[in-house]
DNA sequence: TTGAAAGCGCTAACAA
DNA sequence: TTGTTAGCGCTTTCAA
């Protein structure tokens, strides 16, 4: 259909212009005649003329390429977060005229970031999940590379856009509080990943001095089925689940030991996704949007490359689904 | 640390050489002395100098990335397929000093795709699912860009790579015949995908005659219940799942009733994978290796886009592991 | 075996 | 307001 390789020479041929003329009507750089411009933007639409980032990028020395960092180990739940998220990216990149390139990493193996960074292929980086202590973060700070990280990050003076989970994770809780749970039991996930930290600091800040049991680092099956009997040995009235995941293993558990929710205790979920779809009743649980976090961040690491000041750190709100399994 | 932006000039004035030869040496492309090209190897290595892909890329023509172009919507199931899909790919690309570029595309919506290819950011394509009249395989093909497809499709002179779905299927069947069940259900996701019918095929041809039901379309829980209602109507003494998120279903849907597997009757998945991780007995299920098939169609673009000659269909083995569900 | 020079398609001074 | 020209960093003829 339409010719395969149309170059700025072209059009500048074609309309009797320069390249220059033609490359400022486009860009709308410098000053041009809104007449002329009018016209080369009609034949190149007309064309479908795209200039060729590779051309484009060489001369200004950029890529139009931001680097989608993450972990290429198997987390099903984080897969759906990441999926949503990614989605933000894109459409933010596309508007900037990015491309999104993608690359996964393990705890200790960066040579996937390595990799698109060493050979020029990003102008910038998103790092997907961090880690405390993490390897992807010294290295992208070392080299001064442009980054922005999705989610919390104890290292200082790195640029992030997160959800508000203590602030999320501090309502929920004291809502709970005031319709009169008594003993709270909180069952939390990794405790190598930063975002389980905040959210048991919102989960204690909202619980002031009730009392609670706290049981981290249930990562299966296994140790949340423990979890849970602790926690009705414990005479808990509430068990307040850090993730999707991690609530779905309970109300398994639940289940097996024919407990019924919410008449024989309540259940909570600090992070609400389709895995929690199903249940009846509804669950209660806090509602991120993780597309319009990813819009974000990839609109935060654009407005970095292109040398605006940007906040260090930039929070998105969130919702309290109150629902049935806490009535 | 090393040098921001060394350029093939710095390397060529350091040694002592022109251009050409260090980019002669760093090829291999045309004559060079052992002696000098080794001496440029040993430079660069230890000066840790990349050249830069764009340039590269435009001299050539190439942009040295391929597209991985994957669906937008929620199927939380393949998503992780294609996390290890990816895996593979990215090994596979960078093998041949490529990376890759990242979009989704919705069954109407191929923005993403015309995207990447009408601003000339990839050489080639790799599709991750496919539909029966796949609008991006009509764009890619009228384009004439490369491109390869993850899994199968009934159009004709696309490169694919799959696994052997229909002789994976055929053989559990068979298998669980001479196990001798004799009223056997299948239970079937959405028609509008390729797989399905290679499924659904596989398992006919294992059945040959025997007595079977067959509920296609299952595609949410209330589905799946009503055809596993139906099933146990017709008295089935064995339940095939598409997949393993509807297997998923399945074994809830029994838990519910109260049916033991494999006592009352037996189960079986014709997708292995982490979902049915955790069932006692565990599943019988049919096991792929996504990886080795994101690698191998990566290769198989790779070859393309090298202007080698491609076999038009790839097929993958499998593993049939035969678990308590089917005792 | 090596070097000089042109060119890939675009941007950005600098001139006109 | 527009055109000319010199790069961006690399590959690739063509000469030497």
């Amino acid at each position: 259909m339409d010719n395969e390789k149309t170059t700025i020479d072209d059009v500048a041929k074609a309309l009797g212009l320069s390249k220059s003329t033609v490359s400022r009507s486009i860009s709308g750089k410098g000053r041009i005649s809104a007449e002329t411009r009018q016209k080369v933007l009609d034949y190149i639409e007309e064309r479908n003329y795209r200039p060729n980032p590779l051309a484009k990028g060489l001369s200004e020395s950029k890529t139009y390429n931001v680097g989608w960092v993450i972990p290429g180990d198997d987390h099903l739940t984080s897969l759906y977060f990441y999926q949503r998220c990614l989605q933000g990216v894109i459409g933010a990149a596309a508007k900037a005229d990015y491309d999104v390139l993608i690359t996964t990493i393990g705890k200790d193996d960066i040579s996937g970031l390595k990799r698109i960074t060493e050979n020029h292929k990003v102008d910038g980086v998103i790092l997907g999940r961090t880690l405390r202590k993490d390897k992807a973060i010294r290295y992208l700070k070392e080299k001064g590379i442009p980054f922005v990280v999705v989610g919390s990050t104890e290292e200082k003076g790195v640029i992030q856009v997160d959800n508000d989970h203590v602030a999320a994770c501090r309502e929920l809780t004291s809502i709970l509080k005031m319709k009169g749970v008594k003993r709270v039991a909180f069952i939390g996930g990794d405790t190598g990943q930063v975002v389980t930290g905040s959210r048991l600091q919102g989960f204690q800040e909202g619980m002031e001095d009730a009392r609670t049991q706290i049981c981290l680092d249930c990562v299966n099956k296994d140790r949340v089925d423990r979890a849970v009997e602790e926690a009705v040995a414990f005479g808990t009235d509430c068990i307040v689940c850090e993730d999707d995941r991690i609530c779905q293993m309970v109300m398994e558990k639940l289940k097996e030991m024919e407990l019924e929710v919410p008449t024989d205790l309540k259940v909570a979920s600090f992070y609400d996704s389709k895995l929690l779809g199903n249940y009846k009743p509804q669950i209660t649980a806090l509602k991120y949007d993780p597309t319009e976090l990813g819009k974000k961040t990839c609109e935060t690491l654009m407005a970095i490359i292109n040398g605006k000041k940007v906040e260090n750190r930039q929070m998105l709100g969130y919702e309290v689904l109150l629902k049935g399994s806490t009535q």
